[in-house]
DNA sequence: ACAAAAGTGTTGTCTGTACACCCATGC
DNA sequence: GCATGGGTGTACAGACAACACTTTTGT
């Protein structure tokens, strides 16, 4: 006997948030969608919980269904449960957040699904309230990083301490010391000059950095105060 | 025509942490569960979302409920979404965790539904996942305590400074130098000496406070380095 | 030789932390 | 007059923020 046989039941899906950072801009991931309503418009990729998932699980799979990855840093947002977020029906959709690097993204993938690029300065008007998600997923990332060495996520395995603090100030939207950066970073002690130097941007060139897995996963246990 | 037609849908349950502060102890509020399965164990207070209610409306309700209490700060946690969560059948929940002021609380309601208030050092095994639910409240309570004046929503309207720090000292379980913060929240600017004095715990007796709403407010929105 | 980005120290200010005594009062 | 909790200041240390010049090397 089932005491829960006379409860509603209600849509559920997934939206996810998928951050990127070409060295340059910080940017999000986002498809021209393919079922009513509001078919072509922008939106977050997204799907249904299926029966026999957990809701992890889904997110897991909506992300790889659009980037090819797994294994990637992704974390749970928020539960948006408003009656008329969709216009066609009540569904209550759960948003994850992603951070992905962008050098181990399959164009093809991207053509398959209608697939954007775009800017987090540029981000135009999207689908329901994928605006908001996506603006809550920005704070978030934003606390986030301030406390776990997450930013790693988003940077090529090898990286200039230029490309870093790039990222960082992509990430708060204002601009940072050099000196005071990078005196920081070295510091947390979880970066490691490779050698190997980066010839294109300077004549002088300069060096690589790989960050330190033990240190880093100790960082990310335990919090620190990052910027 | 809707194109979510055969998508498959779910229960969808919150669950509820309430915390309270009776001056000395950080406190939960749970009950005796009243379905099976589980019948009987201790719960956190949940319910599940109706059709016609949005998520936030259906946790507010269940915290209506339980308490009686209506506009009190309430906050979405995390939605859990593991397969066998639930030995029963297959649901999600939503998880919201709310403070109150254990003065506004009306005993009646206690009784009716069976609930207890139980001190957060002695918690013992809830059913399902709601110790990890509890767990991952508090470690949300203790970050945002961080970072916004939240901590005044658990004590009565007129506290004294000891009273204050013993609620900090709970949430964070550590014990506070009382002169370095006794500064601190003076220079947050937030709150004002009645003038009026508490007799019951000393001879000299200690002024109540109580906190200012607009600069509350503002700090509220800012957030803040409180401790 | 020059242009362009890389790399590198010092100083002052602020914030946090440790620590101990006098005060007011009811009994 | 004494026992009890309430209330207050100072000094040291570490973190943060502001700031500019030299180095390297491809052209």
């Amino acid at each position: 006997m089932n005491s829960y046989q006379h409860v509603p039941r209600h849509l559920l899906a997934i939206d996810c948030i998928i951050f990127g950072f070409d060295g340059e801009d910080l940017k999000g991931l986002f498809i021209k969608r393919k079922l009513e309503p509001q078919k072509g418009n922008l939106s977050l990729m997204g799907g249904f919980v299926a029966e026999t998932e957990s809701v992890d699980a889904a997110a897991e799979r909506v992300l790889f269904e659009l980037t090819g990855l797994k294994d990637v840093y992704m974390e749970q947002l928020h539960c948006y449960g408003e009656l008329e977020r969709d216009s066609l029906s009540r569904v209550v959709s759960i948003a994850y957040f992603a951070l992905i690097k962008v050098s181990n993204y399959n164009d093809e993938i991207l053509k398959e699904h209608d697939a954007v690029w775009i800017s987090l300065k540029e981000i135009p008007e999207l689908i329901f309230d994928h605006n908001k998600m996506l603006e809550d997923a920005k704070e978030r990332l934003r606390q986030k990083v301030a406390n776990h060495p997450i930013g790693f996520e988003l940077l090529p395995n090898k990286f200039t301490l230029r490309q870093l603090q790039t990222l960082y100030e992509a990430i708060y939207e204002t601009p940072l010391d050099k000196r005071n950066f990078t005196r920081k970073i070295f510091s947390l002690d979880i970066i490691k000059n490779t050698g190997e130097k980066e010839r294109t941007t300077s004549r002088k060139g300069s060096f690589y950095f790989v960050f330190e897995e033990e240190k880093y996963k100790h960082l990310e246990k335990e919090g620190l105060k990052f910027i």
